[in-house]
DNA sequence: CGGCATACCTCGAATGTCGACATATTATAT
DNA sequence: ATATAATATGTCGACATTCGAGGTATGCCG
C-alpha cells in the first residue's frame, strides 16, 4: 500500500508513457506535464521515476530516442514508439483493463 | 511493467485484502483463496506475498489476529479488521477509484 | 503408505518508486 | 545587472513490495 500521495504510479508508469506517445514524439520533460495535465493533476511523475522509466523502455526496444529542438527552442530528447512499442502499448492496456476489472470485483463483492 | 502474469498486484494486495475481510474474518490460506475465486482467476496470490502482507496489516494496526478451527477442522489464524482497518478499506479504495480513472483518463486521451 | 490439499511461515533476488541532488540553458522579474 | 523560476536532462541511495523457492506440519483419500 503506497504510503504518500505521489507513491501510486504501482507499475503503471511504463504504459502510461507507451499510451502518451501513442499520440506522437514528445520529450520527457513534456511526457510529465502531458500525463499531469490529462489527469487531472492525480498523478505527477517525478523526474526520479520517469527517466529511469524512459530509459528501461528504450532498453527493452520500445521506445527510440532522437535529439531535437523543443517548443520553446532548447535542445531536448524526443521519443518515439518502435513498432513493437505500438503493439506493447496494446497488449499492456488490455491487462491493465483486465487486472482493473478483476480488483473491482473484490471491491464490490468482497 | 509487470513482467509475468502473476507480477501485477503493483501495490494493492493490502487493499484486496482489507476489502475482503469487511465480509468478515478469514483465515490466510482462505483469503487467497477468495480472491482468486471472486476475480475469476485473474488475480492469483502467492504464500510469498499473502503473509508479508498479512503481517503488515497486523503491524500497523488495521488487522487482529486469533487462533481458531477453520471450516476443515484445522487450526488456523484468523484475521479481522479493527476500526482503523475498517476506515482504511474505505479511504484505500478512494485512492484506487481515483487512481484508476485518472490512469483511464490517459489511456482514453493520451 | 504415498500423494495431495490445507495451513502456516521465511528468505533472497529482482524490480520500481521516490526524494534529493547535480547540471545547463533561457526567460522573466527585480 | 542579478536573482529566480521554468525548461530539460540525468544519477543516486533508501525503501517497499512481489515473487518463487524452500521449509514445517496435519489430515484425508486411495
Amino acid at each position: 500500500m503506497p504510503k504518500n500521495k505521489q507513491d501510486l504510479l504501482q507499475g503503471t508508469l511504463d504504459l502510461l508513457i507507451l499510451r502518451i506517445l501513442l499520440s506522437g514524439a514528445r520529450h520527457g520533460y513534456d511526457i510529465a506535464k502531458r500525463i499531469q495535465m490529462v489527469s487531472d493533476n492525480v498523478i505527477q511523475v517525478g523526474q526520479g521515476s520517469l527517466y529511469p522509466s524512459l530509459h528501461r523502455l528504450e532498453r527493452r526496444g520500445y521506445i527510440k530516442a532522437k535529439w531535437d529542438i523543443s517548443e520553446t527552442g532548447r535542445r531536448a530528447k524526443f521519443y518515439l514508439l518502435t513498432p513493437e512499442g505500438k503493439t506493447k502499448a496494446s497488449v499492456e492496456k488490455n491487462r491493465w483493463l483486465e487486472f482493473t476489472s478483476a480488483v473491482n470485483l473484490i471491491l464490490k463483492n468482497g
